[in-house]
DNA sequence: AAAATACACAACCGCATTATA
DNA sequence: TTATAATGCGGTTGTGTATTT
């Protein structure tokens, strides 16, 4: 049983597209805007084509601010300063270049920068500045369900817990990680327990330049500050929206990591 | 000159996440 | 609060072109 899928791919043309169906799609998206609604698009701006494939057609090509080719030095730079620091996160990597789409840069990525990159390592000259080192390369973060701080400084970061491999909830493996409340109102056992430790430690940083200040919901939602709640009233993913409110999200499942220690947090 | 191979990048697929009712 | 639909994302594949054999 797989997943339905979003069009009858018998009625929707596939491929490459032709000047004639960039035409159309560009005129109508220019006059009419996607409307809200890109599944609906094709069929009234008279093209027969997936509402997905026209989404993509227009972010990736036909959008009048994209540049292609010809990636700067100063771009191959910041590509590789971001890879370093969080991964393949192509769409969060592509908004710290001008007029760059995640695919562009992906493509980039795998054709040319890997290469150059690892021929810089092979003769030895990669440039100091970008702070890249072979074991850094290889760093496996967890993909598009990593989440970090503003600054990627990883010492405060919820992610999905790494050995599930479907969403039924398993992070009962990890120790709770108790708020400031919490240990405040609790015994002695709890107040020398390691993680009460790495929680304190973080409280007396407040306020000090390696204190993150952002917490993100996601890259592109930037500007919520969960840090403060997370120390005072503990990790509750549910009701932080680091959560959703479908249970059957990975979110659901979100562990957190504080100094390369994993920690669940408390469910409501 | 033709076939095989490599390369670049456009496009698709399916799932995670988000929005909405 | 929950179910469902829409969107966003990253891995992967497809296709056209360039280069090598």
């Amino acid at each position: 049983m797989g997943r339905a899928p979003c069009c009858d791919k018998t009625k929707v043309k596939r491929g490459p597209w032709s000047p004639e169906e960039d035409n159309i799609l560009k005129n109508f998206l220019e006059k009419n805007g996607t409307g809200g609604n890109w599944i609906a698009l094709p069929q009234k701006a008279g093209l027969r084509r997936c509402g997905k494939s026209c989404r993509l057609r227009w972010l990736n090509y036909l959008r009048p601010d994209i540049k292609h080719g010809g990636f700067t030095e100063e771009e191959d730079n910041i590509i590789l300063n971001l890879y370093n620091q969080i991964g393949s996160r192509w769409s969060v990597i592509a908004a710290n270049l001008q007029g760059r789409t995640d695919n562009d840069v992906k493509n980039y990525w795998n054709t040319k920068l890997k290469k150059k990159l690892l021929a810089s390592q092979n003769t030895n000259i990669i440039s100091t500045n970008n702070n890249i080192n072979s074991s850094d390369f290889n760093h496996i973060n967890y993909s598009r369900n990593y989440y970090g701080t503003l600054d990627y400084s990883n010492t405060f970061t919820s992610h999905m817990d790494p050995n599930l491999t479907n969403y039924s909830n398993n992070c009962d493996q990890y120790p709770h990680l108790p708020s400031l409340v919490e240990i405040q109102e609790n015994d002695a056992t709890i107040q020398s327990s390691e993680s009460c430790q790495i929680l304190q430690k973080y409280a007396t940083l407040k306020g000090s330049d390696t204190y993150p200040s952002t917490f993100l919901q996601n890259p592109n939602n930037i500007g919520y500050n969960y840090y403060d709640d997370i120390l005072e009233n503990g990790f509750d993913f549910q009701e932080n929206a680091i959560g959703g409110a479908n249970p059957n999200s990975s979110y659901y499942n979100n562990i957190l990591e504080i100094d390369d220690q994993l920690f669940k947090g408390f469910e409501n």
